[in-house]
Formats: structure tokens, C-alpha cells, sequence
DNA sequence: TGACTTACCATAAAAACCCATGCTATCCCA
DNA sequence: TGGGATAGCATGGGTTTTTATGGTAAGTCA
């Protein structure tokens, strides 16, 4: 499964193109399946993206609410509803909807946020604050590690 | 699993590389997947270091909390979003980000230490501090083992 | 035809790869 | 037991490959 970690930062062109990161490259299936869906954040002014997988994982966990609930109305609006397929070019990029760029406020630049089986986009200086603010509140909480897959 | 045990000091050259101990090195997968995710401790002044496995056991861990719950992503800022996959050369050899360095105040020499399923990375003189303030307080204190493990 | 994409090509910077060298701990054999 | 041979390891430097990013040409849809 996918697993994108860590932050990087590129540069959107005129055109509206940006690079993916390698690494977050790396992780999606190199057959066929380039593809990528964006969405809204429904926390944060910045945008979410994941691969095919994850964005049925996150419909199917919808279908714990029940249909015609307004939970599952809410929710599934806000995300599945909200989220476009964008392919990514030869060279690795994608287009953001333009839509999108300025409701997470993104200018010239974008900081890629790694965050498991999905990543985030954000205005850079907006991620720094809000990083910022995480590891701070992150300090002094504890995980508590599931135990390790027997799968794959 | 990985198990990285002990303590070893090397020195970082002018290109930022620094040879993993052989001891940690043979411990990662010998095929292909030639990676580790390094990423700031949220608790201590030194870096933390895991293969891919235990990476994907952390984010996989952040799933105990719903998906855009606060704790989820503190975490997930703080963890997963600052890890940077760094890529083993055929030396052995791993360039630590220059921002990661200076975080954990590191100069020319690294100590490295085992911690079981990850390890870290100290400046030498503050590994030593911590190194002795740890055993004092560790004395008194008890383990519980966990049953051995059946599988594999 | 014109606006707007999508595919293709070019390039500088950065990262990954390859080869070389000295050191050290281990092995081996008299 | 001693000392040379050997293999593994940490370290150094140069070279090739990727990557990010810019531009141009070819399609597409109204």
C-alpha cells in the first residue's frame, strides 16, 4: 500500500503544473493507473489527495453511516463528492484545479505533506505555522503502536 | 523483523554522508528495498530512524484515530509529514538532511543508537548526557515481558 | 479559429551510483 | 602464541542518472 511521508516544496508554472514529488511518485502503481484525487480539506485551508485505493477505502467507510443519514450526507459531499481525478503527466506533474489552488490560498509554491496513505497541499508558510502548532501540541502525547501486519 | 541494538559513532563527510553501522545495515532487507525513513524525536533533541516496515506500523498506528481528529494529525504533522525516505547507497552510506543535522545540533560525528525496531541519531556529547540520565532513572523500574511470540 | 489542453523536448541542479583507499579486527598457520 | 594474510568496513572523490522545471509543438472542443 502506498505510503507517502515527509514534506517537500515545488514550484507551480503559468500553466498550472506542478511535480509530484519522487517519492510520492514512486509509491503509486507505475502500470496505467497515474491518477491521483484531490479534495478540499474539510479541517484545514489546504487540499488532500490520495491514490484509487484509499479514495474507495474512504467511500466504503462512509457506508457505516447510514445512507440518507445526514452524516453520511455531510461527509460524503464535503470529500467524495468534492473530489477530482487528476492524471499526471510524462514528467510527473499535475494540474491543480485552479478552484482548488485558491481555496488553500496557494501561490507560486506548494508544500507537498506527506500523511500515510494520503498527502496534503499547502500554502508553505501556512504548513510552518500549522506544523508548528502540531508539534507542539504533539509534545508530551503518546502512540500507541498497533501490532505489527502479518500481511503482504 | 528489524532489530537494531547497540550504540556506534561515525563521522559525516563534507557530503553529508555518514556509513550506517554495519550491525543496523544487516538488519534492513537485502533486496531493493534499500531505504529509511529518518524524522526529527518529538521528544528529544536527536533524530529517529526505521525502515519502511515500522514507518507503515506508525501511520498505520495513527488510524486508532479518526481521520481528521486533532490527534490524528498532530501526530501526523508531527511524525509521518517530517520523516524523509533517505535512500542507502552501495557503501552503506546515508545523507542525513542538512535541517535535521542542525535540529539535533550534529557536527562532524554521529552516535547511532539501537532501540529495538528503530534507532536514533545523536550528537555524541548529548547521547552521553542523556545516555547516564536515562540509567539513572531507569534504576527500580521493572518490565513486563510479553508472551514469546509464536509466529515465523 | 481561438482558447485551452495535452503530449513532447530541453536543461541545470541535485541525488544516486561507481570505483578507490586506508584502517582494523579476524583468521590462519607455523 | 605471534605475525602476516584477508576480508569487511568506514571514508573519500569523480561520474552518471534523476528530478524539477521551463518551453514548444500538436490536439481538442466549442
Amino acid at each position: 500500500m502506498a505510503l507517502f511521508a515527509g514534506t517537500y516544496e515545488n514550484r507551480i508554472d503559468r500553466k498550472g503544473r506542478v511535480s509530484l514529488p519522487a517519492d510520492f511518485r514512486s509509491e503509486l502503481p507505475a502500470d496505467g493507473n497515474r491518477v491521483i484525487y484531490i479534495y478540499r480539506s474539510p479541517k484545514a485551508q489546504a487540499l488532500e489527495a490520495c491514490d484509487r485505493v484509499f479514495m474507495q477505502r474512504l467511500a466504503d467507510s462512509l457506508e457505516q453511516y447510514d445512507l440518507f443519514s445526514d452524516e453520511e450526507d455531510d461527509l460524503g459531499s464535503t470529500i467524495v463528492a468534492d473530489a477530482r481525478k487528476v492524471s499526471i503527466d510524462g514528467e510527473g506533474r499535475i494540474v491543480v484545479p485552479p478552484e482548488f489552488v485558491s481555496f488553500a490560498d496557494i501561490g507560486e509554491r506548494v508544500t507537498f505533506v506527506g500523511r500515510g496513505s494520503r498527502f496534503q497541499l499547502w500554502k508553505p508558510e501556512d504548513f510552518e505555522k500549522h506544523a508548528a502548532a502540531a508539534r507542539n501540541s504533539a509534545k508530551g502525547r503518546t502512540i500507541r503502536l498497533v501490532p505489527p501486519e502479518s500481511k503482504e
